[in-house]
DNA sequence: TAGATTGTTAATCGATTAACAATC
DNA sequence: TAGATTGTTAATCGATTAACAATC
């Protein structure tokens, strides 16, 4: 059946459900779908305030995007909207939820009660919106039997006596990344169709199961890309000296050719590596 | 300065930096920035291992993607391979880690030191690679004073002071919803540029202030998206009676037309709704 | 030299955007 | 009817991908 792709942000085999480019099945794009939970946030805060209507200028504003875009997003819903009027909110409400799939209930599960886990567990959007924990485990006999949020930490054991038991099609990974891909394995195996990992690592998983990844270092990472480019504003330097200080680039060229061997038809990979240069590049590396 | 736009996961004012699209400055694309840090990763774990050159495709499997995307987002940053033999790992280390900006030192904040807050000042990815919490920061009485990863809980009203001494250009945001907004312009105002925000809210920012946001309940949501479709697997259903139950429809249509009203020039926001039929369409929405 | 693998080209696909006709 | 706002079109832009010439 293969899903659209999985989203940029998730990661898995190469390429697997490379097959359907928008998610399919009466055709949103993945990027629109991706959007659809802002416009609901949005709504939902309108509907509050009682707000019975609301044009696609003020909703996009409220979302924080352009209202071109939402307007085509809506399209792919049907037409939900009235010309010179604009959206009634509890339509779009229900609507927007149905799509989502958020008008039934999903048992999820979080697997890894650290710090992170906790704070998941405790997080208020998750019961709202139709998802409720089903279980908390941990493999750590210390942190089993203790509860969090109101709930009971199980063991590992029981992972798939539950997802079996209560239906659960989504897992939640919090362990540390050496343990992620083997719990990943045993939610698949179990009959989890789709995983949000917070672990730092690439899960592999079979066809059919949806991966989406949530990963601070990453998004630090690129903040600290475009905070660069912020600094220093030159005209965007592109001599050979602000690419790499003159001994690192040198020391590194080195390397290169002592990797690059010669003759032989063995990737270079095999090749003893030519150490002692690294430190130097080691040493302006953070840990 | 305006960089490019704050990537797709970021959320800001309807469109602002929308003038350079890809990230200038050497302009490496939006897409390749956001997967520099996975290769990274992937290559420092071979580096750890001691492997001394890596293929595009072995690179590739490793970090989750294919390999001609990696070798077009390489090419991007210059000929860092050698033709028939791979990559020289460690090399390649310190060229990701240089155009990421993460051979200098970034002093972080972390404002709203609660469950995730905590979870993220405990978080080790946060130390290594160039990232370092500057301080953690709470208005909370009961948790200033208190310790968290061995860093002392700040007041609020020391963040200016922080921000300023410290060089503080990155802050991450782990505030209750109600919050996040105006501790966002406290940091901007005091200099922050870069703001990682966990709050489930649209920050609003000024040009040149990147924002980007990690939101559990939109992936949760994204997931279940797909999830819906697996389900019921039929050949795409499109008749009226699976987009929404006769009644609900109904019922829609009729306040759709009460909200129409007519005559009155003025968007119908203002024309009181039918208050009723809306009690059918939220009894089918989660709480 | 023969084999391997990069770096680049060009085709394709998906997403964004402005503009405006349709219509409430 | 006049004004407002949707839904859609078409142009543009950015990202992905396969294929292959360059070259180690």
């Amino acid at each position: 059946m293969a899903i659209g792709r999985p989203s940029p942000s998730s990661s898995q085999t190469p390429d697997p459900g490379a097959a359907r480019r928008t998610s399919r099945a009466r055709g949103i794009p993945e990027a629109t779908v991706a959007r659809l939970p802002l416009y609901l946030r949005a709504l939902t805060a309108l509907s509050e305030r009682s707000v019975p209507t609301v044009s696609s200028e003020e909703l996009a504003a409220a979302a924080g995007v352009n209202s071109a875009k939402l307007r085509k997003d809506f399209s792919y819903l049907g037409s939900y909207g009235t010309r010179g009027v604009g959206y009634d909110v509890e339509y779009l409400v229900y609507q927007i939820s149905r799509e989502l799939g958020l008008t039934q209930d999903w048992p999820v599960v979080i697997v890894g009660i650290g710090n992170l886990g906790h704070a998941l567990a405790n997080y208020g959007g998750f019961a709202s919106r139709g998802f409720r924990v089903a279980a908390l485990l941990d493999a750590d006999p210390n942190v089993v039997g203790s509860t969090a949020a109101g709930l009971p930490v199980r063991h590992m054991d029981e992972l798939e006596d539950i997802v079996v038991s209560q239906h659960v099609s989504i897992g939640v990974i919090t362990t540390p990344p050496g343990a992620a891909q083997l719990v990943c394995d045993r939610l698949v195996e179990a009959g989890v169709t789709s995983i949000l990992n917070f672990a730092p690592t690439v899960l592999t998983v079979p066809d059919g199961v949806d991966v989406r990844k949530v990963d601070l270092s990453i998004e630090l990472q690129i903040l600290a890309f475009h905070e660069q480019r912020k600094a220093g504003d030159e005209p965007a330097g592109d001599s050979v000296l602000d690419r790499a200080p003159g001994p690192v680039r040198a020391a590194a060229a080195k390397l290169r050719r002592a990797a690059g061997g010669g003759k032989s038809a063995e990737p270079a990979k095999n090749a003893p590596a030519a150490k002692g240069p690294e430190d130097d590049l080691s040493a302006v590396m953070p840990a």
